[in-house]
DNA sequence: CTGAAAGCGCTTACAG
DNA sequence: CTGAAAGCGCTTACAG
């Protein structure tokens, strides 16, 4: 069943060399243009087309690229995905994508995989579980190894010594807040459900660098998030939201919408959502826009960079793309 | 940079032969236990690991599945994709994954490319174009490659001799129309976006045997939708609602709030989501839940055991998948 | 129990 | 311009 034609079987039937076929259909300057021709058609004719496995053992490389992202059921890891699909289609490399589910065990175990000679290059948004227990050994280790690495989304506070791609959350929040203040909300909470990722600090040092006497509403138990959420809404005071994540804002509308709160009028919210469904959505929430592909597009190129360029001896690139505010029926 | 140990470097070191080394290594019957000790502890200590590439050329596999998914925005196929990982995940395989984003010339040059060669089975869901233009014919080209394949969620009415897994559509809006007539709606109306798509058909043909006067509202543009099903609530006779998929779910429930009609009391909705978002939505939709994990789990259990059992003699298996109904906030 | 040889399907110096 | 040879890193009959 498998392909059973191959340079040999060519070769053969041509009556010429192993070599003569192999050089001929790649196109190499050493043979007539005669021969090419002949060699070409019988291979169109036979539906020829190199064995990859044998090409790459020759060549040394796998044309494979590792991803890990750590959950892909979280719409911003699909849409990243997305845009990685998008840049390496037009390269030679295809991608193979693991899912930590956001453990460090998983973790070490997928990069330990690709740093078995399967891939060339590595994607990694790192885990939860690898972010609050800030152990990044095993991807450092990686560097020894030789295996360029790009980090996304989730980097940690000390370098690592790799490129990384992240975007500007300590900024994004105080867009955010002085876009809620100019609308007259002059009392704003802050919540999360992800007070330990680093994208959570971040997001949370740009509000308190804003708020004067702060709200921070932050359990990564989102039936606590829940409760407090609604305990802090009677008592009436506050009359803006910032959600740090998407679970975090879908639970601040929910709590609103429960009160009967008025939008606008009574309490503005801005947080993160899945644009695409937020768009059909009542109300559309008012978020701020990671540009999910454009992160997982830059990370890609960054990658495809360093594969491209031996030279290791580059300095790491640390990439800030910038998020935009985009209002919807949530704040106005 | 290149892992540097190989079987040549420890027989080397060892002075046994390359041969010895390899069935040591690989706990071949031959080798004595003391060799295998030796060497077994050589390969540790150098840090040795076969090159995958290596052993796949000569395996004659590459270990290597491929997966085609129209649209990884779509939660519904990312789950999908989680549920593909968890089982692969234990098997000697990893996934590539490409995305056909639903356009027909993008799905066949993703079989092309994997039918080169590149992988040892095959795991697509169609894509929206050639639903439509009922193009198979790339797709019936893999068995004469004798690549395994396995068609899910989408399947052509006409069997393409493939092995494939879906959910019972119509019966799912059978149920779906029961339930609603059970909590006394009169006038249930079927909205859609996906009128063309073979799920949407029968999820339509569900409803149709049903509805003794049926209201149809499905257009493909959701502009288009919107405005239709606003006018139809206008009328206000509707108080039912059937949504056929995640956009229209969406837009219904926009609809409903927009014109402020109360869920239960005056209407009630039940569709497609996104499970872990609904989850801490407001309000709770009711929901079809096609439980997208297990059809990728069933899909890729049903392609290893292809991969395994080579008699390629089997007849193809049609396997059905059922849905729940979730009851949330929009009906009750 | 160990090793030499052939082979998986290619590519690429190197001769001729 | 063409081809024989070596090699990419493995595995596995087959001899010894």
């Amino acid at each position: 069943m498998k392909n059973v034609v191959s340079l040999k079987s060519l070769a053969k039937e041509l009556n010429i060399s192993v070599s003569t076929v192999s050089k001929s259909l790649n196109d190499s300057e050493e043979i007539s243009a005669q021969t090419k021709i002949r060699v070409k058609n019988l291979a169109k004719l036979r539906g020829y087309s190199p064995n990859p496995i044998a090409v790459r053992l020759q060549k040394q490389e796998t044309m494979q690229i590792g991803v890990i992202v750590p959950n892909i059921e979280n719409p911003f890891f699909a849409s990243v995905l997305k845009g990685i699909d998008e840049i390496t289609n037009s390269s030679k490399y295809n991608i193979i994508t693991f899912f930590s589910n956001e453990s460090l065990q998983k973790e070490k175990e997928c990069l330990d995989y690709f740093s078995r000679g399967n891939v060339d290059g590595i994607l990694i948004c790192i885990a939860e579980e690898t972010n609050k227990k800030k152990t990044f050994d095993h991807i450092i280790d990686i560097k020894q190894k030789g295996i360029p690495l790009v980090l996304f989304d989730r980097i940690p506070m000390q370098p690592l010594g790799f490129d990384v791609v992240h975007v500007n959350d300590y900024d994004s929040i105080v867009s955010a807040y002085e876009y809620l203040e100019s609308k007259n909300c002059n009392n704003i909470a802050f919540v999360s459900s992800i007070p330990t990722l680093i994208v959570g600090r971040l997001r949370e040092d740009g509000y308190l660098s804003k708020a004067e006497s702060p709200t921070v509403i932050a359990f990564e138990d989102l039936d606590d998030l829940q409760l407090t959420l609604q305990n802090t809404l009677k008592k009436g005071k506050v009359d803006g939201l910032i959600a740090a994540d998407i679970n975090a804002t879908l639970l601040c509308n929910r709590a609103i919408q429960t009160r009967g709160l008025k939008y606008s009028e009574e309490i503005s919210l801005i947080g993160y959502v899945n644009a695409a469904q937020n768009d059909l959505s009542y109300p559309k929430i008012s978020y701020i826009d990671q540009h999910p592909q454009e992160i997982g597009k830059q990370t890609t190129r960054m990658l495809l960079e360093r594969l491209e360029s031996k030279p290791e001896g580059k300095e790491t690139k640390d990439v800030v793309l910038n998020t935009t505010i985009t209002i919807g029926e949530t704040s106005a």
